[in-house]
DNA sequence: TTGTATGCGTTATCAT
DNA sequence: ATGATAACGCATACAA
């Protein structure tokens, strides 16, 4: 019985132990439309089995045109913002039968052409880039060049997070995470608010205020400039925030943050000033981390997670699928923490 | 000019634009040993280059007889212990020219089994399976048959975690790094400690356990297993194991956790009873968490992070060495929180 | 329904 | 040093 170099048995091992030809052979253990008679197929099931055949897919690459992978381009893998659009695309990708290749910019975003370029070798069918921010202006046109010089050649291109090219992209549903945050602390009695706005010059921050503000009016709320802070992206902004809130004089039930971060640093301020959250003072965040190293922040924390991995989902189906005219867009979470004004201003 | 059915240009296309053979095309833009004239060598380059020639990886990979890609399966991506072990791996497996496929169990690691078998039909050279707990026992002794046949027929096998199998494994450094800890603690003059042990069934727990104390009796000092408390693995066993500690009554200069959750918990339940940490008492810990979410962790928590980026790495290279005979053993690094037993007993 | 023959893009062998 | 040719493993058009 002959093999590949390696010793792996092929087709035609398995037509030769069956007794049929290898065109059998391949009608039987790989999709085909042409029927085969039972006893035919049964003799090559067997005979596979028994020899144990395992597809060369670079040889089914070859004569398809075409190679089962959609590559994810990703910043750093360790960030939960991308670890979890990551599961979400792998899980999609895996369910559809197809591999997963995954790259990492490493952080330098800029890395992002190089990578494109590098990837075309492998003919993948689908190619997703997620970020944080639009990198589109830093790298330049080349990567524009690469991205559609790829959806000519190989497969679509979707784009998950911030993105100003002429691709699919799927952002996070901020916009609506805000209103139904809104809506949500409406709901529990919520009227007096105040806003952490971190990174203002990052859309999603800026969607979620937006939408925030938007969920308020529609009960009958409104958001005055005065009432929003800004804040640095990290546990020190919030708690800058939060001394900034503190002096201007309290007032408000609850404080929305943009940012869990900045939550937690505001959280840590207003503790640190003596006042009980959310006996005293509620907070609220958005975030995307899956596990809280808190035990009790279910208590007092209020948060929104965003819907990343079935973004990521989306991200493959959307460019596996040729029909795909309408993504399903998921909704965002919300984690409604167990304070209400009643409690928190008791 | 032809081209490849979707559009993109081949070697031919490359070898006629620059009048040239494809052979000699082949050898100068694919590493060969030939040599080729230079005069010729940069035809074939410019007309690569304006052809927008790329490298048809599934065709290589056939005559090649082998896929330039490592195959990384892992239990949950979103999970800290696999991302790190996966970002080490891809960014190795990257400065190596492979390609890395991600596959997750998804937590469920009985299909590790399945996803090998499914993993095969890349040939990718290739096979690293991150764990935390050891799965051969569950998985059956079927798991091994396809680690060995892919060991046979595609390339090398190694795990990073717990395994028994008969194939390499890269083990966290745990028994150094409690050791180091040791060392470390009782060079800030530290003497007396108590330990809190979670998840005590699983290697690593121990290891480090055992680490702890080698290097405590290397200073002379000695850790009775009294003063060991088991704690479940969670911040609310954290707490639970603080509290048996309080009642047996405080003497301890610091709590040794072998597992950061457990520790914050610990923090958590001593706060409570209106102790300072670290000015009441010291706490040190241990995790694989690459951000912390405290703006003041450092001040506060002495933990360890084992290696899981550099034992990645060394997984893909000692999978893709033939000769690799020494596997240079990253060390854990030692994050000092600012506490000494002066300032902690002051 | 089954088998035969050809071709996918690349590389290695073997001439030249 | 360069070019022609066969071969890698598989799928399909076509013949039987």
């Amino acid at each position: 019985m002959s093999k590949e170099p390696n010793g792996t048995p092929r087709l035609a091992d398995v037509a030769r132990a069956a007794g049929v030809s290898p065109s059998t052979a391949s009608r039987v253990l790989n999709g085909s439309v042409r029927q085969v008679a039972d006893e035919y197929r049964e003799r090559v099931l067997a005979a596979a089995e028994q020899v144990g055949y395992t597809t060369n897919l670079a040889a089914q690459a070859m004569v398809r045109g075409r190679y089962p992978a959609v590559a994810l381009v990703v910043g750093d893998i360790r960030d939960q913002f991308f670890a979890r659009i990551a599961f979400g695309a792998m899980r999609e990708a895996s369910r559809r039968g197809y591999i997963l290749n995954l790259l990492s910019t490493d952080g330098d975003e800029s890395r992002e052409r190089d990578l494109v370029q590098d990837l075309r070798r492998q003919r993948p069918q689908a190619l997703v880039l997620a970020r944080k921010r639009d990198t589109t202006a830093k790298a330049g046109s080349r990567l524009m060049e690469q991205l559609l010089g790829f959806q000519r050649e190989s497969g679509r291109v979707v784009i998950v997070g911030e993105a100003s090219e002429p691709v699919l992209a799927i952002r996070p549903p901020d916009f609506d995470g805000g209103k139904a945050l809104a809506g949500a602390l409406l709901g529990l009695g919520y009227r007096r608010f105040v806003v952490f706005l971190a990174d203002e010059a990052v859309p999603s921050e800026r969607d979620r205020l937006d939408g925030f503000r938007v969920g308020l009016s529609a009960g009958g709320v409104a958001l005055p400039d005065s009432r929003v802070y800004r804040a640095v992206h990290s546990v020190a902004g919030g708690m800058e925030a939060a001394s900034a809130y503190l002096a201007d004089g309290p007032e408000a039930e609850i404080i929305v943050s943009t940012e869990d971060v900045v939550a937690w640093g505001a959280i840590h301020r207003l503790r640190e000033s003596g006042l009980a959250v959310p006996d005293d003072i509620a907070v609220a965040g958005y975030g995307h981390r899956m596990f809280s190293p808190f035990a009790d922040e279910a208590d007092w924390l209020t948060t929104i997670r965003s819907p990343l991995e079935e973004m990521g989902a989306a991200a493959v189906s959307a460019a596996l699928d040729p029909l795909a005219s309408d993504i399903p867009m998921p909704s965002p979470k919300i984690h409604l923490g167990g304070s209400t004004p009643d409690r928190t201003m008791r």
